[in-house]
DNA sequence: GAAATTCCGGAAAAGCTTTTCCGCAAATCA
DNA sequence: TGATTTGCGGAAAAGCTTTTCCGGAATTTC
């Protein structure tokens, strides 16, 4: 008998299967074949049942259907950290992949606390989910998350973990930092500078590594003492072009690491009376729409491509749970290169730089 | 039995009450009392259920619970558009106060797509849920949900929809127009200038509106024509501060209707060799830390606190569900102010300006 | 007209847990 | 020692749906 688990709040309980098979005048084998379009009926019974239904606002329980099905079509979605401007195009991209198939998907914040994620991960288990996706706001290795071996399926979408055996979707920041360097390599530009995050980040140093290889690839000399790590700030981006100019005013180009360093950089550069892209061109990183857009003048920049990700890893999952594709390790998935007005050249990067470019959504 | 639904994909089969039973040579009964502590069991019985369970790994299947219960412990957080910025404060908050009462968060985005809504609430309502919230990218009236008359609780946070027996949670616009207003008033400003966004936004007539209180209420007049409507954007903000000084160079203070229009604004006037806030003083709204804190200087903002409402939002319809609380209409929670350095001053806000003044997070 | 199909729909089990009700055994009391 | 509690744990029902199996009625075939 019901518990006294749930307090008044005297709502309408919703009719079931046997309210509709005693409206129909059927039993309720009969109920679910007519709704489900199986087993063998009349046409005129089949009718009547779903009349029924309609009458009574009839709604199958899930619960009921996973409970018997042994699967709940569901799937947790847990971020290990608050959700950062990243996590969004990620999620929905997520959502869009999963709902096209039906999933339902269930949402978990760690807020960086490790008992706060168990607890979301035994929930979810109890819950009976399909499988799991992890997400972070940094992409960096973390610890792996501790779900019962093979349990269900996990995936780590924008979000990595020391374990051979786990599938990781990222980003390809060496890409996206050869893009961008190939791109302003494209432009006639020879000597570029580089004005970065904070050393620790895995994608800061794989952006440098990427625009090292652009400018290996071209013959032109890799100078370490041109990249300039700092804080991913506005503020450092303005700061760091203050050095540069007083170090090295050479310079004709600067891929900034963020797009928030490269407005700080721009910024900075029309004040002092630089012409950006004349004198010297700018890349950014990110394609933060709306810092890149009203930057004067809008960044060239390097798009994560983000949602794109996100649905992959929904399907991805699909196809775990489907036992289907069980493949492992770190994917990189390719950025794209979104031309503005801060590099000039408007046109395409140099192929030989990898991956194909794309314009700046209008 | 098992349908076809579950195509190959092997996993070890989640362990049930009766294997727990099995091992601890007890009936499911007796496991059940042993794990929950209810019934009257021996401390060995229990200690051996206990064992038996941990050692399979058991986690009950709250399907099974939630079908027995005819509760779920779920809810749905259904948004109606694709996730804005604003989204993200309010789902945390959102979460933090379901998850402490143990409710799990069905995520749905509707994408600006009614039918996708609707398949999104039909889903949810054959999944049980316990409740809906609904949640917005922007304040505004809206079409209401068709969700099944009492069927669920239903609340609207950050979001609003024209049915009078719908609870809708909202930022108190108004008051966080006074607020702003009182404090560049209280900075001794009394040319106040107001540079938002379009008038077709509630939110856009709300702030003018609490402005008008503020200046009304100081025996300042109210001059129509330093009110200027115009895109969300950076470069109305530049736009409009152009055409503001060229008819009213008068003006010692703007109250932007956004941190972005704040942003485009404190540049232009930089540009222009207009000291900020010693000439003219600037305050924002929104509080968006990436651009308030970039801004130089930092601007003096309002805080809708939409974590907060997002969590009022989460407790609130917990009472629906238990049946207490059946609030209706539309709930306005308060604004705060955030005193940074765009408008000088660093004290509190007069008082009369009505609700109290925090400082800057750190 | 009798036998064999074909049609249609009902009965029941399975999926997992919780709770109520009962009965047995041990312990207590007279 | 016989009668009564008390303590402990088992049996079974309920919650809702799907699917398999089966039986009765109508139809066809010989």
């Amino acid at each position: 008998m019901k518990p006294s688990g749930a307090p008044p709040a005297a709502r309408p309980i919703p009719s079931t299967i046997r309210d509709v098979a005693a409206a129909a005048g059927v039993s309720v084998g009969t109920v679910s074949k007519g709704l489900n379009g199986t087993g063998q009926l009349r046409e005129e019974t089949r009718k009547r049942v779903h009349q029924a239904a309609k009458r009574l606002n009839f709604r199958p329980n899930n619960l009921a259907q996973s409970l018997l099905r042994g699967r709940s079509f569901t799937v947790g979605l847990i971020s290990t950290d608050r959700y950062g401007r990243f996590s969004i195009p990620v999620m929905e991209g997520i959502e869009d992949a999963l709902e096209s198939a039906r999933m339902s998907v269930f949402l978990c914040n760690g807020a960086d606390d490790p008992n706060r994620e168990r607890e979301h991960i035994e929930q979810l288990l109890m819950k009976r989910v399909d499988g799991i996706i992890v997400t972070a706001r940094r992409a960096d290795p973390r610890m792996p998350l501790k779900v019962p071996a093979h349990s269900v399926p996990v995936l780590y979408a924008f979000a990595q973990v020391r374990d051979s055996k786990a599938l990781c979707l990222l980003p390809d920041d060496l890409g996206g930092g050869r893009l961008a360097g190939g791109h302003l390599i494209a432009a006639g530009r020879r000597r570029i500078a580089h004005i970065t995050g904070p050393e620790d980040f895995e994608a800061v140093r794989h952006r440098r590594a990427g625009l090292k290889q652009a400018l290996e690839q071209n013959g032109l000399r890799w100078r370490i003492g041109d990249v300039m790590s700092g804080p991913w700030s506005e503020s450092w981006g303005r700061k760091a072009v203050d050095d540069l100019l007083a170090r090295n005013p050479k310079i004709d180009a600067i891929f900034c690491g963020s797009d928030q360093i490269a407005r700080g950089a721009v910024d900075t550069l029309r004040d002092r009376g630089v012409r950006v892209p004349d004198d010297i061109a700018v890349a950014g990183f990110d394609n933060w729409q709306i810092i890149a857009a009203a930057t004067r003048p809008p960044l060239t920049t390097i798009d994560m491509n983000l949602h794109e990700l996100g649905r992959q890893a929904g399907s991805r999952l699909l196809d775990m749970i489907d036992g289907k594709n069980q493949q492992k390790g770190v994917v990189r998935l390719p950025c794209s290169l979104v031309v503005r007005e801060s590099c000039g050249a408007l046109r395409r990067v140099d192929p030989s730089a990898g991956i194909s470019a794309s314009r700046a959504p209008a």
